[in-house]
DNA sequence: GTTGGCATGTAATTGGTTACATGATTGG
DNA sequence: CCAATCATGTAACCAATTACATGCCAAC
């Protein structure tokens, strides 16, 4: 039943083109240059991938021929795509996104304040940070088992493994902090400007 | 001409092969149960990356008719299997290697002292410890240039991600003075398994 | 006048995901 | 007998890699 699933870089895409509209180009650079680096940046993957967007009408696009340079064409997201991305960002926190490398997780992370509000992501660091001590135990478990039997190498593999996850799990303190304070000196402020989308006040 | 490209699960289960002959159920509980949860453990990809190893002569497969049980097909490496698992594991650490998030070099590492020895080891741990500082100042530059105009959840997982590289940093360190110690205490033993070669059987 | 950065694309190949199929044995 | 575990495989679909093609502009 897991039906249909966009593959992460559309959701990366989709997530940067809601930050602002921006042409291939752009969105390339992004991840060339910064520590998105583990996304695709060619172009066989990044314009297919936008043009699938676009055939599902999760984003939609415009030919901008703006002065002297070759025309780009720049993409916008569309209702639908912004729905697509609430949904994806609003998926729970599976301990097999976190056996995976937490790769997803951090990159849903990135795009949840602005699309979600601060609240969310209070939340989600709280699962994140939940979801990591059982994994980190069961590595350590199976380190405690085998390390006699295994190379030397390979133990200290995985014992980087292991320092990244617990890595990860004081970031995830320290990340909480960080939205806590936000809360608490901004309490009236609404932290997302989707309020006036449903109820009257 | 980047020609030929195994992938990396092919480099993985000729590695695991390499360890000792295995079977492609074992292989798959491997990738379940393990810290290499990154790859694929889908019996869809397993079975035709073995095939494929198969069809290059890398490894060679025999069917075990053992107990009971439904057959096995146990494979082994072949010697021009060792030969590109050597020559993938001698391959120098490049730097996008570590933008990429460094999965392929941890895998290597993992294999390189049964298949290349405790010197490769240091040199390689050498290799890597010099490589990250310089990304990692790369990182932290991006993040104080653009830093404010971040949303915070965008600016926290990046800093995820450099806390994530400086512990990588910091666990080199710790391994290259496992390799040093190791090499201390055992200063007139070949380090690479020579006496294996000659197995009784 | 050619290099190099901006900018978009396409085609062939290949590999991974998903889902399904099969078949033997052990235990409740 | 049914479910679970061991164990191997196949087929349809789709996405990513690689490599190539194009074209404009600025600067050296």
């Amino acid at each position: 039943m897991k039906n249909a699933k966009t593959p992460l870089l559309g959701y990366a895409l989709l997530g940067l083109i809601h930050l602002k509209p921006q042409s291939g180009y752009e969105l390339r650079k992004t991840f060339t240059d910064t520590a998105m680096g583990n996304y695709s940046d060619s172009p066989g993957a990044i314009y297919p991938a936008l043009k699938r967007l676009e055939r599902d009408a999760d984003v939609m696009s415009e030919v901008q021929e703006a002065g002297g340079l070759r025309r780009r064409r720049v993409y916008r997201i569309s209702e639908s795509g912004m729905a697509k991305l609430k949904a994806w960002l609003r998926e729970p926190v599976a301990p097999e996104d976190v056996r995976r490398g937490a790769d997803e997780l951090l990159l849903r992370f990135s795009f949840m304040e602005r699309v979600l509000g601060a609240t969310a992501c209070v939340e989600f660091l709280r699962n994140f940070a939940s979801a990591l001590p059982p994994y980190i135990e069961h590595l350590e478990s199976f380190l405690a088992a085998n390390s006699t039997v295994m190379p030397l190498s390979a133990r200290l593999a995985l014992e980087n493994g292991i320092r990244g996850y617990r890595s990860m799990h004081e970031w995830s303190q320290y990340a909480l902090q960080c939205f806590l304070e936000l809360e608490g000196n901004q309490p009236q402020q609404r932290r997302t400007k989707v309020r006036q989308k449903g109820r009257p006040s």
